[in-house]
Order: structure tokens, then sequence, then C-alpha cells
DNA sequence: CTTGTTAAATGGTTAGACCTTTGAGACTCG
DNA sequence: CGAGTCTCAAAGGTCTAACCATTTAACAAG
């Protein structure tokens, strides 16, 4: 943890362009660009905070929340309020995107054709980048994915971390977040989808044609194969899905995208 | 505006599940999804809104900033709160992406690769689905390019308004935000590189060449087009700056990526 | 009818107090 | 002496009550 007990905050009062919150998220955005605040370390409790940076303890948590709001910070009743932790996916909550599909009417289609062009930009980055642990990962994925045709919930965990490993291959983080950001809306949706098992074996075999066109490096294949899954996997789900027009799931607060390491 | 004075307020009180702040989250963004509170309208005066869900003040606020900070809501003070409006293209935040990007340390390699892909899934779309008016709109700008070869602060806006131009054609504006959001990033960085005026003629040359695919309805054509494009910009980039790994740039409160309609 | 003034409405901020959860040190018992 | 339990300080969560700053619109004067 780095040391923050010393004069590193600034009193806000001086000439401040906008409101006195604004400002607090500023300096601790600062902070955090700084590096002054890293991964996983513990802020000062809110109300020495608050008396360094000269405001009160209400305009102080508004910042704070702000930070949460979107993902970099996270308080815990009684231990305190901490840097987000780095490890695994990076991950963007998701729940912007859902808010901004409910307010812009986003159809399902657009959703799945965004997520569409992310997966086969990943899969193409992962052709060329992929490690054998990688692929072997892929490849156990793919066998578990044979391995439960008759398990629909099995089979969709098994799906879910192909993807992620896939993501993970590509190398590239901002696209593997944002991968994850759609897919996680679309989740509520597959899982349904999935219950009703109409063609796992199919499926099962595309994900297969996904997983050799990366082991043999070859980008193009890896796209149209990871393009034609998805496909299918769309037809599949307006097959099955009569007018739904949105797929307007509920609540569910906290960042989803769990499930795979 | 649709109507809120009657009782479509459920008091928070009975078995929460979080806490009492996340409860007025899940009862905002639900009145959101169900549609009682679109785009444009004024919430209730906080007072109100507090008493009508039976918390108090400072815990709605708590809400409201949560999800002023993913930008659901506006505040303005004197005036109200609102629900943003979604005229034009809905944008996202990218000060979370930007955060994210310190704190784990993203290179600018990948936010280039991430933009790039992105960036060729539009092109692709947009050839296949710009309409007349979008395409003579794309031309335009490119006219424009040439026309400020000298003045690259100009070139830039061009430049910019082109880019959106073909976003907004894809006709998928998840994938426009989440470019706009990438975009958004290396704005900065942009605006920097192009004042050193290198290879505008070459640039403009390249967009002629986007233009003239998505015109010729050749999705892969628009893809490499706008593939070679900003693998070039990015060589571009990397040439003049030396050593600087991070597009680590500082503050800009608000969600960036004006400029253009 | 225009314009300047004023007052009400509304979000922003502060202060201080109390509650609930957490976590670690102290204590007791085996 | 060790393991389990207890207690309590620390920290975030919530509330009341007030005051400040800004915006909006009504209203009066010209």
């Amino acid at each position: 943890m780095t040391d923050l007990s010393n004069e590193m905050f600034k009193t806000i009062d001086p000439e401040r362009r906008g409101t006195t919150s604004e400002e607090v998220i500023s300096q601790l955005r600062e902070m955090i660009h700084r590096g002054d605040l890293r991964p996983g370390d513990r802020l000062p409790p809110e109300r020495d905070l608050a008396k360094m940076l000269g405001v009160s303890r209400p305009t102080l948590r508004a910042g704070i929340r702000s930070l949460a709001a979107v993902g970099v910070l996270q308080s815990r009743q009684g231990a305190g309020t901490f840097v987000v932790k780095a490890d695994g996916p990076p991950s963007l909550d998701s729940s912007p995107l859902r808010l901004m599909a409910s307010l812009h009417g986003f159809t399902s289609a657009e959703m799945f054709e965004a997520r569409q062009a992310l997966e086969m930009a990943v899969a193409g980055l992962a052709a060329e980048r992929a490690t054998g642990d990688q692929m072997a990962t892929m490849a156990e994925e793919v066998a578990g994915m044979f391995a439960s045709l008759d398990d629909p919930e099995q089979f969709l965990v098994h799906d879910v971390r192909f993807h992620q490993t896939v993501a993970a291959a590509s190398g590239n983080r901002i696209l593997t977040s944002l991968m994850n950001m759609v897919a996680t809306i679309l989740f509520d949706t597959r899982i349904k989808t999935v219950k009703r098992a109409t063609d796992l074996k199919e499926s099962a075999e595309m994900h297969r044609h996904v997983y050799r066109a990366i082991r043999e490096h070859d980008p193009e294949a890896a796209r149209h194969a990871m393009s034609a899954h998805l496909s299918k996997a769309q037809k599949a789900w307006e097959a099955e899905t009569p007018e739904a027009d949105g797929p307007d799931s509920n609540n569910s607060e906290g960042n989803g995208a769990g499930l795979a390491p």
C-alpha cells in the first residue's frame, strides 16, 4: 500500500471551476492518474479525507459515490473505501449501456450485431497471438461443451468460458472489456434461450471450428467461424423469441460477467 | 413530459436487499426501464421525491449522483434533475474507460488496436447500409479535408466528422457509442499529432478510399481501407511520440465526443 | 410591449449526530 | 499454551435541519 499520510492533498477552494464535488472527483482521479492511489489501495477514512481536501463529508461522499458508480472505487461498510482491484480481466460496468439501451430503445438486433463485431475482432487477434495454454483451455472448454450436451446450464458455462478465453487470448484488454460489457447484457437472454436447448451439438461444433482456426493461426478463418457461430445463435434466439424487441431485462445491480477468471 | 404526480413510487423500506441508496438506484432505473421516465423528462424535486420514496434527501441524492455519474441523469442547480436527452448519437461517458486505462496501464497500442477494430466494423456495416445523404456528407467532409491541407486544426474537424458520419451510417448505435468512447480518449493525442502536420494529403487520400468503398457498397474494401488508414495514422503517431507509453492525458470532466452532430 | 427587478423553486453544501457492519485485539476457557 | 469467543473502536451508511447559489418565471415599472 502506498503511503497516504503525508501532504499529497491540495485543498480545494481556490477558484474552483465547477461544483465542489466535481472538484473532489478531479482530485481523486488525479491521484489515480498520478499513481498515488494504486489498485487495491485503501483510501483514508472519509472523515479524515474530507478534512484534508477541505470539504464536508457529504460532499466528499458524493465524489466517492460518483467514482464508485463507474467502477473505480468500492466502499465496504465498516472496512473502508478501496481502489478497485485490477486482477483478472478488467471489467467496465455494463449498467450504463443497459440504461442507454432502455433510453434509446436499442433493438436486440443491434446488440447482437455489436457483439458479433467485437467477437470477430478478438477472434482474429486471438488467432494471431493465442498462447499454448490459452489454446489448451479453449480445447478443454469445447470438450466440456460436447460433454454437457444434455445439460444446458453446464453447456452455457463452458460456452461463456470459451468466449472469455478467446477474448483473453486476443491480448487486448479494451476490446475484451467492451465485449464483456455487451455480452453481459445479452447473458440473461442467452440463459433463457439455451434452456430450450435446440442445437447444442451444432453449437459445440461451431465453437470447435473457431478453436481450430485459432490453433492454425488463421485470423480470417477464425473471424468467419466466429461470425457464423454468432449469426446462428442470433437466428436461434430470434426463432424462439417471437416479438420481444429489446432485451429489456431487469435489475441485477453489480457488474456481471463473473463466472470465469 | 410524463405525468409524475400520481402514485407511481413505491416506498422503499420493506426487506431491502442492499443499502438504501442502492435501492433508490434500482427504483429510478426501474422507472426508466418501465418508461415512466423518458429522455428529457424532469424528475420531481429532490425534497418531494425523497418523501415519495421514503428516504432522506442525502440518500436520494446519493442515488441520483450514481446515475448521473454514468450519464443517465443530469442535474442543473436551480433548474432540476433531468433524464439525459437522447438526441443525436447516444454517447457513453469515456471517463470510466480512461480511469481504467490508468489503473491497468493500458498501452496506447491497445487503444489504437481497439479503435481500429471498431472502425473496421462500422465501416463494413456502413458500406452495406449508408444512405445517399450520409454518403453525400462523407464526400463533403473528404472534400473539406482536401480544402484544409494547410490548416491542421480544420483538417481534424473534417476528419472527426467523417468518422462520425461513417459510424452513423453503420446504423448500429452501440458500436457507434463504443467507438466514440475509445476515440474520445485518443482525441487529445490526435490533436497534438495532427498539428505537426506530416501527411495530411495522404491522410485525405485514404479517407477518400474509405468513402469510395462505402459508395460502392463493398464492405470488405471499406474495412481494408479503414484499416490501412488507421494503421498509417498509428505509425505516424508512434513515429512522433518516442517513448510516451500511455496516452495519459488529464482531466476534461464531461463526456467529450462533441464537435459533430 | 419591453425590460428590469424580485421572489419562489431547486439543486449544492455544510454541520452534527446516530446506526450498522467490520475486523482485530483482548480475553477467557480448555 | 493455544484456540475459540467477546468486546470495542473504526469506518462507512443514514438521517435531520439548516443555509447557500443558481435558475426560472412572475410581476411591476417604463
